[in-house]
DNA sequence: TGGGATTTGTTCGTATGTATT
DNA sequence: GAATACATACGAACAAATCCC
């Protein structure tokens, strides 16, 4: 609710979204000392803005380990989504239920931004706006836990994207959004309902479908399956933060 | 997910409980050092159990102020039951597509739990007890995410009810916590959401119709009605933990 | 409206516990 | 498997902001 402080909440928006552009991948380490040197803040509220994102799951942050970036499991995914599709449910209806015209135009020109975006070949921010979309129905319900709920749902299938998904493909997104545009304009809730199960569903399909890759991650399944060690397929490869001398930011 | 260490988790649920139960009152001062010396943890530790507090929406902590156990607003208690709803719908759903016969023992055992603490005259604890009935359906669901943000809504509906609500009535919510293991028990999700939505009408109800009370907390509602100040009715008082010195636990 | 007391935010040094070699 | 390097946990001390009288 009460934002920490500006400086924390700035923080924790900067990972957030290199967590969900993917510039920080699932496992990279997040120590303390660097994040303060790099935000010019205190380990103190370093430390805050880590226990947010743990919150929020897109951070792991064991005992006394240094804090990573989540690497939720198949089946935390699978849970992920099916919570996501039981929100997503709800704010339509209600939504729905609270239209106003104005909401019409501000989806549209999201929409457009994501249409944008995506002819720019910025496969990245067209993801995030991707994601957006759906907060912006959550702020729409006019349910700010909803909102908060679904805005933390939506980053992390993100993050699981990252994980386990093919590229994510701006060009079905931006065309499934405008149905549910059309969907919500109908005002039938039962119709929008069932436009946003089925984008969902691709959503959901894009991500876990692709049974390839996501099992480098699962080292048992993988062992069961070959006998041989592992030889260090490139994509298992944890990206760290370059080093930085601390105090440089001083 | 990950617990951030078990000190942190035992402060986080001693608190919780507290707050639960109401021995915390709505408001009440909880000073870092205070906390720290309570628990023989350094504010570091204090501050990362009120931070994952604060995530849960039971402790307000602003950026330069000292944390309280939080006092959402009326709107903000309106929105939590109103998610609480949807959740426990698709609660109810995942329970029923993935029931299986020891659930009806163990919610029976727990409902009889109720029953004895009821009994026992301790309304604190019954009202915890009858909160915890909820979390286990969450438990049953076998989603861990929805469980979590299920856990979240029912503990901020206790404390909902200990700023808005009247005393707790643990006669009612035994005999309609057996009403919905019966309708859970027929396996018939619709019959079961209805009797579930029935509930958690009663719960509202007993937690937010009783205007008399709220108004205390809403100044400019108050202000409104009427024209002499406030003479500082008991209820409004904040109850504050016992100063102590600090370093006693050593 | 001010002034003292309290409490948070910050930094540093040290210790302890993980990871890595 | 042992030793080294590294990062978090802790305590104390200080400054700054806030609260309360």
């Amino acid at each position: 609710m009460s934002k920490k402080s500006t400086r924390v909440e700035f923080a924790c928006q900067a990972l957030r979204r290199a967590i969900i552009e993917q510039a920080l991948p699932p496992g990279t380490k997040l120590p303390e000392d660097e994040l303060g040197a790099r935000f010019a803040m205190s380990r103190t509220l370093v430390r805050a803005a880590l226990a947010q994102l743990q919150s929020e799951g897109l951070v792991d942050a064991p005992p006394r380990r240094t804090a990573t970036t989540a690497k939720p499991t198949l089946e935390e995914a699978r849970e992920v989504f099916e919570v996501r599709r039981m929100l997503e449910r709800d704010v339509v209806r209600l939504v729905i239920a609270r239209w106003k015209p104005e909401f019409g135009a501000e989806l549209e020109g999201h929409v457009r931004e994501e249409e944008t975006a995506h002819k720019a070949g910025d496969a990245r921010v067209s993801g995030r706006l991707a994601g957006e979309f759906h907060v912006r129905l959550g702020q729409m319900s006019g349910n700010r836990l909803l909102r908060r709920y679904l805005g933390e749902v939506v980053s992390r299938c993100s993050l699981i994207l990252a994980l386990y998904g093919r590229p994510h493909s701006a060009d079905c997104s931006v065309k499934e959004h405008r149905e549910i545009v059309a969907a919500l304009r109908g005002r039938n809730a039962d119709a929008a309902i069932a436009v946003m199960e089925h984008h969902l569903g691709l959503v959901e399909h894009r991500a876990l479908s692709d049974r390839g890759r996501d099992a480098q991650f699962d080292l048992g399944a993988v062992l069961s399956r070959y006998a041989e060690p592992l030889d260090g397929g490139g994509a298992s490869k944890v990206t760290r933060l370059p080093r930085r001398k601390l105090g440089a930011a001083k």
